[in-house]
DNA sequence: TACGTAACGTA
DNA sequence: CGTACGTTACGTAA
């Protein structure tokens, strides 16, 4: 399929016009259709990487470079003032892709060339000129006829006919063909016929055909303007009267081949794309779908993976007690613990030791194995491979006391699946991680993607260990068992790569002062999420049965209802269909612009509703979507309820950048409560077997509590400290009145308001939140602050200090890093300092509960109560109470949540007891 | 089948 | 034109 007219001995040397293809790119592809959900339009960049994907590897060029204009005027606007006049503004959604292109062109290795007082061409006709005479095939892409006139043997121009996938070759007899003159002779061609994109005019009536029929006449343009004259008819007449403009066309078409470049060919050798600023630029671009053709391009031209440079330890097999009690005592400071999994059962651990260098601590001194016999040379590092199923009794002793001895080192990748696996799956409880690069890498890096190890191994040490995969996949844990061999050895490999990579990463975090959040915060919390998932929460299925047959029956009326409205069945879940029933057929006020169309999403419904005096359609359709939502969450529940009769999520601790968790599998953190029938589905989550009850305790106002402190607003520490209904102490200070003459409609604006400033809320969105005019929420807000200035200069000052910084930082010193603070982009910088206002809240929040969380866990075991932490939903944790300890843990649960902080306010928790979540709640 | 979009639940 | 998440159904896709 890869036809080559390029000799394949020869090199080839591919020149690309990088603004005349991005501006076809531009387009030929629906801007509408390519954007990323920050507005930057990427119909240029996704066209032109497109294109450049297909040229590599049609091509297979061995050299190459992309060449740019620039904003500075050239030698041909000194020459003709009009040079390109009268083109249209470039529109606005190509503005700003040509510097996403020249970013997609570095991460890929590729060199972008530009030379002040040229344009692109006059770079590419010196660069296609220093190819030719050294020898090479070379070919130019580009939108600009111009470039014709370098083509011969050696040079050929891919000119696009259609968009930028369509690039016929148009060398010497396809330029002829075309222009009826050969290529040395375009431009000649071009200076009599003009050229409307440069605006230079020509001579009127004179087309391709009556100039080539000159050139070849007279020999050239010399020889025409020579015989000019002479030359007869009307089509005469217009020469004569145009000599000048056909000379000064002549000369500006005349590309420079001898431009000066700070590249030369040896420069522009092809190399493999950077793959990490690769997957990063282009998953930020939204344009994932272009990696794997990338990357599949390269992946056979890729250089060996260092990895082949990291040295995996053949791995002994100690499985007797001594054995392993050997190994242990001589195993060198820190262990990695890589486990090998069946099916969902860890059979194997794979145990790496590695001295940790010139610079380590004493367990580096370690002596050598102690059987193995060489001695000596104390940097080797030393694999077991410990078979799980195959231990006796007395070899597990050892093991299991290893494991959970919380003074032997251990580093474990996602820590808290090892220890499900180990505890889950066999019982051993693992104790002693010093370091998780899961989440150390998330500490240092919160807005990451993937914390796999080959990522973390990619980006902090440049080793590469991925496998052959495209798509960069981890396999060690998916391959099969007759490949035992290669699994031990990937596992020992493994092993090595983390313990290089959790010296680095430790490093780093002890660095900037955070190394106390990973190892009294989020390592210990890994362990209690643990078990908090091994326990899951017991559900009541007779009841959710039911639930799923009340919600259905809401949707069957729901749905009957519409369809009697309309007089038609449709899908009242495509968006498509309601948008052609609610705008096109009942011609109802359009709503929001969305890609697709127009919203159909509950506010605007809502909004439809009061315009249109209730329409009983968009009635129905609500109640439709609200039952049929609840039902989909109790299908949900009802699917993941497990053998146990319980529900278990899997809680990710490296996921949402400001420090919370959040919740998987099922989503448990988003269980319903504002309505009543959404409430009744809390019911479903009920105390277990062999417990007497399930208690809940919240913070009270966490956030506001949060900005009050960080604020240090007197104000509202006094609305605190005096423990008042908070927004109706508010309200009674914006505007005026004592607190017992707060309406409920002040008292919810000031709430929504209140909330609203901790996520950066304009005095536009309090409008339309509240449905209020601009003035009036621009007056409300005005109000507020003038009684509440402190949080105003507070939440300025956050936004002024993280862009000076670069970073955000909440009361554990938990960062987040906001790069976009100072882009030239306004709609990302908006909302980075939106993210920098809520980021400190939301985190220290997400701080307080989970050292919360750690002292419950510490305190239910210092009382040596049986009850157990089962969910947390951020300002939230449930419990499911051993019979006798209702009073005792109230106590204790109230005392660690209260003071998991000391702020200058008080933190309140309130707690509730019940058979379920739903009577548990207060 | 895989993916993005729209919609919507929580704090 | 308010932050942070996860899940689902729909509809189209290279």
């Amino acid at each position: 399929m890869t036809e080559t007219t390029t000799s394949p001995d020869r090199p080839t040397l591919l020149l690309i016009d990088g603004h005349s293809m991005a501006f076809r790119a531009f387009f030929a592809l629906p801007v509408e259709k390519f954007s990323t959900t920050t507005g930057q339009h990427t119909n240029a960049v996704y066209g032109f990487t497109s294109m450049l994907i297909n040229l590599l590897k049609q091509e297979r060029p061995t050299h190459i470079a992309v060449a740019f204009d620039l904003d500075k005027p050239t030698f041909r606007d000194s020459q003709y003032d009009a040079y390109k006049a009268g083109r249209n503004a470039t529109p606005n959604e190509f503005k700003g892709q040509v510097e996403l292109i020249t970013r997609v062109l570095t991460a890929m290795n590729i060199r972008t060339v530009t030379a002040a007082g040229f344009e692109a061409d006059d770079v590419i006709a010196t660069l296609a000129t220093q190819g030719e005479d050294a020898n090479f095939d070379v070919l130019v892409v580009t939108g600009d006829r111009d470039a014709f006139q370098l083509v011969d043997d050696a040079v050929t121009v891919l000119y696009p006919r259609k968009g930028v996938t369509d690039l016929p070759r148009m060398d010497a007899a396809a330029v002829e063909e075309k222009y009826f003159v050969p290529p040395n002779r375009y431009p000649d061609l071009a200076a009599l016929v003009g050229e409307t994109a440069d605006n230079l005019p020509g001579v009127p009536g004179v087309g391709p055909k009556t100039a080539a029929k000159w050139i070849t006449q007279y020999d050239g343009l010399d020889g025409v303007l020579a015989h000019a004259p002479e030359i007869k008819g009307k089509v005469g007449d217009s020469l004569r009267a145009h000599l000048d403009d056909v000379r000064r066309n002549r000369q500006l078409n005349r590309l420079v081949t001898d431009v000066e470049l700070p590249v030369g060919l040896d420069h522009l050798g092809i190399s493999a794309p950077d793959r990490e600023a690769v997957d990063e630029l282009f998953d930020a671009l939204e344009i994932r779908t272009l990696q794997p053709r990338l990357f599949e391009l390269f992946g056979e031209q890729e250089e060996p993976p260092a990895a082949d440079e990291i040295v995996a330890p053949d791995p002994t097999t100690p499985s007797t007690a001594a054995e392993l009690t050997a190994w242990f005592a001589a195993a060198p400071g820190q262990v990695a613990l890589v486990p090998l999994v069946d099916g969902g059962d860890c059979t194997t651990l794979v145990l790496v030791a590695e001295p940790a260098g010139a610079d380590a601590a004493g367990a580096a001194e370690a002596e050598p194995a102690a059987d193995g016999g060489d001695t000596g040379q104390a940097a080797e590092a030393v694999a077991a491979r410990v078979d799980l199923t195959a231990l006796d009794a007395d070899a597990e002793a050892v093991l299991a006391g290893w494991l959970g001895d919380r003074d032997a080192p251990k580093v474990v990748h996602d820590l808290k699946t090892v220890y499900k696996l180990l505890r889950g799956g066999r019982g051993l409880v693992l104790d002693g991680a010093v370091d998780d690069p899961s989440l150390s890498g998330y500490l240092l890096q919160p807005d990451r993607r993937s914390y796999e190890l080959a990522d973390l191994a990619q980006h902090h040490l440049r080793i590469s260990i991925a496998g052959t995969d495209a798509a960069g996949t981890q396999t060690e844990l998916d391959l099969t068992g007759d490949q035992e061999q290669t699994r031990v050895a990937t596992a020992a490999r493994n092993g090595v790569v983390l313990l290089r990579l959790s010296r680095y990463l430790t490093d780093e975090l002890a660095a900037r002062g955070s190394a106390d959040l990973m190892t009294r915060l989020e390592l210990p919390l890994a362990k209690i999420l643990g078990d908090m998932e091994l326990a899951g929460i017991a559900a009541d299925t007779a009841h959710l049965t039911g639930l799923t047959d009340d919600f259905g029956a809401a949707i069957d009326a729901a749905q009957r209802e519409a369809f009697a409205v309309i007089g038609k069945e449709i899908n009242l879940g495509s968006p498509k269909q309601l948008q052609a029933v609610i705008f096109d057929e009942l011609e109802l006020p359009r709503t929001k612009k969305i890609k697709t169309g127009y919203t159909t999403d509950a506010d605007a419904i809502t909004d439809l509703i009061a315009r249109t005096d209730g329409h009983p359609f968009l009635v129905a359709l609500l109640a439709y979507r609200d039952a049929s939502k609840l039902r989909q969450t109790v299908e949900g529940l009802v699917k993941s309820v497990a053998d146990d009769g319980r529900i278990h999520t899997t809680y990710v601790q490296n996921i949402a950048a400001t420090g919370r968790l959040s919740s998987m599998n099922p989503n448990l953190q988003n269980i319903p409560i504002r309505t009543d029938e959404g409430r009744r589905i809390r019911e479903v989550f009920v105390v277990g077997d062999g417990y007497r009850t399930l208690l809940t305790a919240d913070y009270s106002q966490i956030e506001m509590r949060i900005m009050a402190h960080l604020s240090g607003d007197e104000a509202l520490i006094e609305a605190f400290r005096n423990g008042e209904d908070l927004h109706r102490f508010v309200g009674s200070h914006v505007f005026g009145v004592a607190p017992a003459d707060v309406t409920p409609a002040m008292r919810s604006k000031v709430k929504a308001m209140s909330y609203g400033l901790a996520y950066g809320l304009s005095s536009f969105g309090l409008s339309k939140q509240l449905a209020i005019g601009v003035d009036e929420a621009r007056t409300l807000m005005g109000d507020y602050f003038s009684r509440f200035g402190a949080v105003r200069d507070y939440l300025r000052g956050i936004v002024e200090t993280a862009r000076k910084d670069g970073y955000t930082s909440t009361i554990e010193g938990r960062r987040r890093y906001l790069p976009d603070l100072s882009s030239d982009n306004r709609q990302l910088r908006e909302m980075a300092e939106r993210a920098a206002l809520n980021a400190p809240i939301q985190g220290s929040a997400a701080d307080i509960i989970k050292k919360a969380m750690l002292g419950v866990d510490r305190a239910i075991t210092a009382a040596g109560l049986s009850s157990r932490m089962l969910l947390q939903v951020h300002d939230e944790l449930v419990l499911e109470v051993a019979a006798g300890e209702e009073e005792a843990l109230t106590a204790l649960v109230q005392e660690q949540m209260a003071g998991a902080a000391d702020l200058t306010v008080p933190l309140e928790v309130q707690v509730g007891l019940g058979r379920s979540w739903h009577e548990a709640a207060h």
